[in-house]
RNA sequence: GCCCGGAUGGUGAAAUCGGCAGACACAGCGGACUUAAAAUCCGCAGACCCUUAUCAGGUCGUGGGGGUUCAAGUCCCCCUCCGGGCACCA
């Protein structure tokens, strides 16, 4: 290579710049993984009394299917990236990882490949923490929690045993979801338009079966209310919660049964058109229907029917789809506000599981009733009016408007809608029919699963003493441990159901023979809490030290998929308030800020198995390295977006940091006598170095969008290749120059850690890069001294001017006016109007 | 049906506050180096038109249509398509 034969000017020493030497991650990675790997202290969160700030910087931990996949890779790119940059900005960083180490998979596993699921999972874990390690992902390994080792999963017990006396955990026989697949029963929650939140072609089926749930309806309205605080998450995030949790204000109102002693207790939010109520509407498995159906065979057949269509409706998912259908049972309720007979119907569009499973049809202002009163030709009644006299009659049904007005109602006719719905409410409830009320969506989490693989329920039943009401099982016995060697090829029931050993016990109360209960817990129960036990790993006493936890709390910036915004995300909220409750944290909301990323996509789609578009972040690695891998997963779209995976991408982030290589080893030695101040040239590589410095520490700030961060990057690289000649020449100063590949590197340190620190090493830069202190913008220097000024004439484009960077108006004005070009464009018009816009813009408007 | 996103060159994208649309890359094309190739470096590059060609110039252009403004990818109104969430929830 003819290179090197720099000229030396006089008086600017400089020391030959080095051969250029060729990038080879694949020699870099490992050696620096090794380093790392052996210094447990590198990434340790520092002591409460270190005197910085907390950060505390969490990614949500990935179930150990064995391979980190792309979505994993962009995750942890974009945590690792926050992670680094905090340290570098002096803050005291908690960045840990985990394993969701149980569910279904492992069984799964265990049935095609005969490994029992423990050993599969650790298996798993071991892997994959080989590649969070080859990716250099800065985790303190030192706090990890794997959630199927007793360890950990004893303290679900222990919560499970601190929410069953405060009455939180609970036992009822439900209709709960049925995946016929997992063979065991989901959360609402786990349900996705109507199939199994992990079988997504599977249709939940509906079972009455006892089970176990947690009070989170409890929380319903801190768990909404708490959201108008979380600003910090995004707005998506949290208008899914509150469609989840779905608080709806109305009242009860009581219906008696005319010539019975049953009432119908009917939940409404329009008690303001209940003059118009010209039917009772009833669920088919309303209690009061059940009673009609017994005295009547030909009603019972019908209800059955309905009940039949709901069901199926229900199950595919088609619930609002199907056509409206009810029987008349013959039997009337009275209106308590007229006392009116309103005959009582039962229908297959009222659910039994909301409000009361009884409604008032006003045929004339709900569009459901009305549909339905068309059908069976109920009558219609108008009770409420646009309160603009001489308004056109609106047209059926009509809901109204926030001006709309009450009529033909007796006394409360005139008043405004919301007015006469509370104050009607509160005449119910003086007069005893009936109470405002609130109603949601949410309900409580059905917790226990039919299944192995999972944290045991401390329950007892003592076939003496209580063979139906659940016995805690007592704090000191915990963790009741998930017996190994158990057989899970049945698919019949809970699996532990099946392990005497497991099973048998001593009743607490009289010694005698006693049942465990055999469900296991959701696995989400699992994730609702395990960010705690990161800042408490090892605590054998309790599931972590409030005065930790208290330390660390709330996590400053969480950062995940948006697949979890209403499953782990709530249930995370829930246990926090538990816990809170409970005294032992201080924060009522787990995570300040959360950030959701894109999904990885690949040819259009999202990576799947089925689909075979799954790039390897294996296969990546060996190609380009993993500071290419990652960087390009910062680079290709900004992350909340969708990413579009292309090699050729990968290639060329490469490809820059072979360049950046290449230079930075070229001139890592450089050293001259006595440094004058920068030359002209040198002084705008400088310039160049502190834009860029301003441009990334703002994205870290801001709005994450790393991709513009490293295009930044690379335009400073740019510009140093265009100066290679002066910095060979001496005509910028080796000063200048160190100063800039310095600046360089540290810029790239949360983006390209193995790169950073080999560089760091080969420029002799002093200590762990990670540790330096984040390059401070120099302002003065940053500020360009002159600057260009596109003129337009009429909004169009005519030419760009330079002007000296502070230029006023006038002067800015005058330089567009002297331009060549301008003048030819305006050349026998007249200028009209001059818009100056200073640093920005002129615009002539002619005529 | 309702609520959130999104649509910009061949591709990923940028334009953060209404001020040069396409930064930075990928793919492509041309050149240098080389016996040759790879690698590397330099250059070109929205579409169309005018021009023999150059130099230059012109028109159009951010999903579509209207509007506000000296100026619109950006603001307002209407519409289309794509992705996501909710949905007989009374």
């Amino acid at each position: 290579m003819p290179e090197n034969q720099n000229t030396l000017q006089a008086g600017t020493p400089v020391s030959s710049p080095n051969p250029e030497q060729r990038f080879m991650p694949s020699e870099i990675e490992p050696r620096w993984q090794a380093r790392w790997d052996a210094d447990a202290s590198l990434y340790a969160a520092e002591g409460h009394d270190s005197g910085k700030p907390k950060y505390y910087c969490l990614e949500m931990l990935p179930y150990p299917s064995g391979q980190l996949h792309m979505g994993h890779v962009r995750n942890y790119a974009i945590g690792d990236a926050l992670a680094r940059h905090m340290w570098m900005r002096g803050f005291n960083v908690l960045h840990p990882m985990g394993w969701d180490a149980f569910g279904l998979p492992a069984e799964n596993a265990a049935l095609k490949n005969g490994v029992p699921p423990r050993e599969w999972t650790l298996g798993n874990i071991v892997a994959m923490k080989k590649q969070m390690r080859r990716m250099g992902l800065s985790y303190d390994w030192s706090t990890e929690v794997t959630t199927c080792l007793p360890d950990y999963y004893r303290w679900n017990q222990w919560f499970f045993l601190k929410m069953f006396e405060k009455g939180l955990a609970f036992r009822k026989k439900s209709k709960v979801n049925w995946c016929p697949e997992c063979q065991t029963v989901l959360a609402n929650e786990q349900v996705v338009g109507g199939c199994c939140w992990r079988h997504e072609d599977t249709v939940v089926e509906l079972r009455d079966l006892t089970q176990w749930f947690l009070r989170i309806t409890k929380f319903a309205d801190e768990l909404l209310d708490g959201l108008d605080k979380l600003e910090g998450w995004p707005e998506k995030v949290r208008t899914m919660q509150r469609n989840w949790i779905g608080r709806s204000e109305g009242a009860h109102v009581d219906f008696a049964v005319d010539g019975s002693s049953e009432k119908i207790t009917v939940f409404t939010t329009r008690v303001d058109t209940i003059f118009g109520a010209t039917s009772v509407q009833l669920a088919p498995e309303h209690a009061v229907a059940k009673v009609f159906a017994l005295e009547d065979d030909a009603l019972r057949g019908q209800i059955e029917e309905l009940l039949e269509q709901q069901k199926k409706a229900r199950e595919t998912d088609a619930l609002g789809a199907i056509e409206k259908h009810g029987v008349a049972t013959g039997q009337f309720a009275v209106n308590p506000f007229n006392g009116e007979r309103v005959p009582i119907w039962v229908a297959n569009y009222i659910l039994a599981d909301y409000g009361t499973g009884a409604i008032m049809s006003v045929p004339a202002h709900d569009e459901r009733d009305y549909e339905f009163a068309q059908k069976y030709g109920l009558p219609l009644r108008r009770v409420i009016a646009p309160a603009v006299t001489g308004a056109e009659e609106p047209v059926l049904p009509y809901v109204g408007e926030d001006d709309a007005v009450v009529i033909g109602s007796g006394e409360w006719s005139g008043l405004g809608c919301a007015a006469a719905q509370e104050k009607m409410a509160a005449f119910a409830k003086a007069k005893g029919f009936g109470t405002p009320t609130v109603t949601y969506r949410l309900k409580d989490w059905g917790v226990s699963r039919q299944r192995y693989w999972g944290t045991p329920i401390p329950m007892l039943y003592c076939d003496q003493c209580s063979p139906d009401e659940p016995m805690p099982v007592a704090e000191s016995e915990l963790p009741i441990l998930l017996p190994e060697q158990v057989d899970i090829t049945q698919t019949n029931g809970s699996p532990l159901g099946r392990v005497a050993e497991f099973v048998n016990a001593k009743c607490p109360k009289c010694g005698g023979k006693a049942r465990r209960e055999t469900d296991t817990m959701d696995t989400f129960v699992d994730s609702s809490w395990y960010f705690y036990r990161y800042t408490d790993a090892k605590n054998s006493k309790a599931p972590f030290d409030s005065d930790k936890a208290n330390y660390w709390f709330p996590i400053d910036q969480y950062i995940g998929g948006v697949e979890h915004a209403i499953l782990h995300l709530i249930y995370s909220r829930f246990w926090t308030k538990v816990m809170r409750d409970l005294g032992m944290v201080k924060n009522d909301e787990p995570a300040e800020r959360l950030f959701t990323q894109g999904m990885v996509i690949k040819d259009g789609a999202k990576m799947s198995k089925s689909k075979g578009n799954v790039v390897s972040p294996d296969d990546m690695i060996a190609r380009y390295g993993a500071d290419a891998t990652r960087m390009y997963a910062l680079f290709a779209a900004p992350p909340d977006r969708d990413l579009e995976w292309q090699e050729e991408g990968v290639a060329g982030i490469s490809r820059f940091l072979g360049k950046v290589y290449r230079l930075t080893t070229k001139y890592s030695d450089v050293t001259g006598a006595a440094e004058a101040a920068p030359t002209p040239k040198g002084q705008a590589l400088l310039r160049r170095l502190h834009q860029t410095i301003a441009k990334i520490t703002q994205d870290f700030d801001g709005r994450w969008h790393f991709n513009t961060s490293i295009s930044s990057i690379m335009i400073l690289v740019n510009e140093i290749t265009a100066n290679e000649a002066a910095m060979d020449s001496g005509e910028i100063t080796s000063a200048t120059v160190r100063e800039v590949f310095r600046g360089l590197i540290l810029l790239l340190a949360p983006f390209a850690p193995f790169f950073a620190a080999e560089m760091w090493d080969q420029i002799g830069g002093e200590g762990v890069v990670f540790r330096t202190a984040w390059p401070l913008v120099d302002e003065e220097l940053a500020r360009e001294d002159e600057i260009e000024i596109p003129v337009q004439v009429n909004g169009k484009l005519v030419n760009v001017v330079k002007v000296p960077a502070d230029s006023d108006e006038a002067a800015v004005k005058a330089a567009a006016l002297a331009d060549e070009k301008v003048m030819a464009r305006i050349e026998g018009k007249t200028v009209v109007k001059v818009i100056v816009v200073p640093g920005k813009l002129v615009n002539l408007v002619v005529k």
